[in-house]
Order: C-alpha cells, then structure tokens, then sequence
DNA sequence: TTTGCATGCAAAG
DNA sequence: TTTGCCTGCAAAC
C-alpha cells in the first residue's frame, strides 16, 4: 500500500514515541508469538526506514524488519498532540504566493501542536487520526500481527507481507538488496549508483522503476507520475536515456520523496492555483498527472492517457507527452 | 449489502 | 507464474 514516503513517516513515529523505551510486545494474532518473544522488555534503539522497508534496531542485536506490501498498516495510539500528522487533516498545507499560486508547504506536519490528547493514528498510504475515548492500552482492532507498547503508547501492526526478527547480518543481507534511497544515502553516492545501474539496462525504464534493487521507495503511484514529469516514455530502455535525463529523473524522485514525507501525501503536481491545490487534496484523482486516469483527457495536452499492464501492474501515462524517444532526439 | 480492486512483496508451485 | 496476505475503500447491486 504505502511506497516510501510512508514508511519513512512510520519510523519517524517510532523514533518519536518508542526509541529509547522499553516495549512490551506481543502478537495478538498469534502469528507472530515467537518473533514477539524475542524482542519483548528490550529496548528499542533506533528506527530506520529504507525504501518500503523499515528496520527497528533493539538490544541485543535484535532486529524487527516489517514490510507492509499492499495494504498492511500500523495503528499507533496513546497520548499524542492531536495534530493529525496529517497536512490535510490539519489544514495547514500549501501557501498561496502573491501571484496566487502555491508554492507548497514542506514543514514538518509530524510537530506538535498544542496539548496531548489521546488519539488513535492510523499509518499506511493515507494516514487517518481520530479521537479515541477508549481505554489505554485499546482493544486490538482486526488481525493485530504485532504489538509494541510502552507505557503510554501502543503501535499494533496488520497485514504486513514482512514482519520477521533478524541478526545485523541478515539486516545487512536484507539492505545490500535494496537500491538507493534518496533520504538515507549520501546524496551524491545514490544518484551515481542510480544512474550507473539503470544505463546498464536494457529493461524498460518504466519496469527499472519499480525495481527495489535500482532504486528503492518508488511505486506505481510515483513511478507513472516522475515518468509523466521526465515526459519521458515508460518503454524507453534504460541504456537509451541520456545520462542528463536520468540524473534529473532521480532528482526528482528525491524531490517528490522529500514532499511526500514532509506532508504524507503522494503530491505530484506543481504549479497549482490556490484553488486547483485544494481541490486536489480534497480528491485523490486531482492530485496526480496521469495516474488512475485512463481514458481522461491528459492535463497537459489533452490527449487520452492510457493504461497499460506491466508485469501485472496498472501503468498510466500520456503517449503524446511521452513520446518515444526518437522524437526528443529531433527535439520534440 | 456485496463485490472487486488496490500504492507490493514473498512464498508456494 | 500464481497465491496469500486478510484490510479499506468505492462501485455495483
């Protein structure tokens, strides 16, 4: 369900609200008892996202690795600001310059603004808050994989497609296989390493995309929009892409990955009126460029964005933007 | 009220 | 290559 920016807000809650404590945990579910066993009393000492994978390091090299997949989700609970984390849910996103058009709001919405309440915050794609009256810590809610809890905050996980303990060196196994991220590499090192790798390629640079081991975060939501964005065509092999190309491509990834997180939105589209940026995130569909919109007339040029399946993934975009590359050749 | 699909991966076959 | 995950949402009934 949720591609980088997600996860990365996730570990920050852990970082805010667990890290430093000790968390009993335990599996509801039962499908989990003895993972749960193994890291239950310890300390938690960091908690780091990479990509749609999160790592919670604990004493005793011990370490959780969760992934989500397409529609695992934590529920964290206990007394936080009741800020919503989330910059719609807030009303405090996007600021409209003098010329009326928003130049976006990147602060951070995870602050915390007035006094403690207890709230129930759920964290996957979309984040929801919502005021709870219930008892402390809550009822598990569904198929509750996983329960950490401290002594005033309670983080239960369902759904996840990874949930498992591991030694350091089976997190470095699990890490040497993913590709940069843009917010945990060094900046400059992970812009190499993606364009190296997909240069190599003859593999449709819409497929490299969403590969985790070329570079890691990005789903099918980012993938179509940053291709839109490069007006660069799904099917262009790798090798083919000027080198220039693919370094703006990446750094717009980091870009787009930098708002996300800042607002917990998958926010593509720029150089929106005040009014067009409400709408958008009033609705999920006025958010984005080409994604989930076959058959509509795209924004740019008006013409029908198609969908096509790759690799049994939904991929939109606009052949007349993003014509195939013989024609940016010639200057097209 | 029911059905089908979804931002994704890993395990099974 | 297909299935499981087993949730949330929206469209269809």
């Amino acid at each position: 369900m949720p591609e980088g920016h997600s996860v990365h807000r996730i570990a920050r809650q852990f970082a805010l609200h667990f890290v430093g404590k000790r968390a009993a945990v335990s599996s509801p579910q039962g499908r989990f008892a003895a993972g749960a066993e193994r890291i239950d009393g310890l300390r938690m000492l960091s908690a780091k996202a990479v990509g749609k994978q999160m790592f919670l390091e604990f004493e005793h090299d011990r370490w959780l690795r969760v992934h989500l997949g397409l529609y695992g989700a934590w529920d964290f609970s206990g007394d936080f600001t009741a800020d919503a984390t989330t910059a719609s849910a807030s009303g405090r996103m996007g600021q409209t310059n003098q010329h009326g058009t928003v130049v976006g709001e990147h602060e951070d919405s995870l602050a915390s603004i007035g006094a403690p309440r207890r709230t129930r915050l759920r964290m996957s794609e979309q984040e929801k808050a919502s005021e709870e009256v219930a008892d402390f810590p809550p009822e598990p809610i569904g198929a509750v994989r996983v329960r950490l809890l401290t002594g005033d905050t309670c983080a239960d996980l369902r759904g996840p497609t990874a949930c498992e303990v591991l030694t350091p060196d089976e997190v470095q196994v699990a890490l040497n296989k993913l590709g940069p991220d843009p917010l945990v590499d060094d900046v400059g090192e992970a812009e190499e390493r993606f364009v190296a790798t997909v240069s190599k390629k003859q593999t449709a640079i819409g497929l490299l995309l969403m590969d985790q081991s070329v570079v890691s975060g990005i789903g099918n939501v980012y993938r179509a929009e940053i291709l839109f964005r490069a007006r660069l065509d799904p099917h262009t092999p790798g090798k083919l892409i000027p080198e220039e190309l693919l370094r703006e491509l990446w750094r717009d990834w980091a870009q787009l990955l930098k708002i996300g997180v800042s607002t917990g939105q998958m926010m593509t589209r720029e150089g929106l009126t005040a009014d067009e940026y409400a709408a958008a995130l009033a609705n999920r569909a006025d958010r984005h460029w080409v994604y989930h919109r076959e058959g509509l007339p795209c924004r740019v040029c008006g013409t029908n964005i198609v969908m096509e399946l790759a690799s049994a993934r939904k991929l939109y975009w606009c052949p007349s933007c993003q014509a195939p590359l013989a024609s940016y050749h010639q200057g097209g």
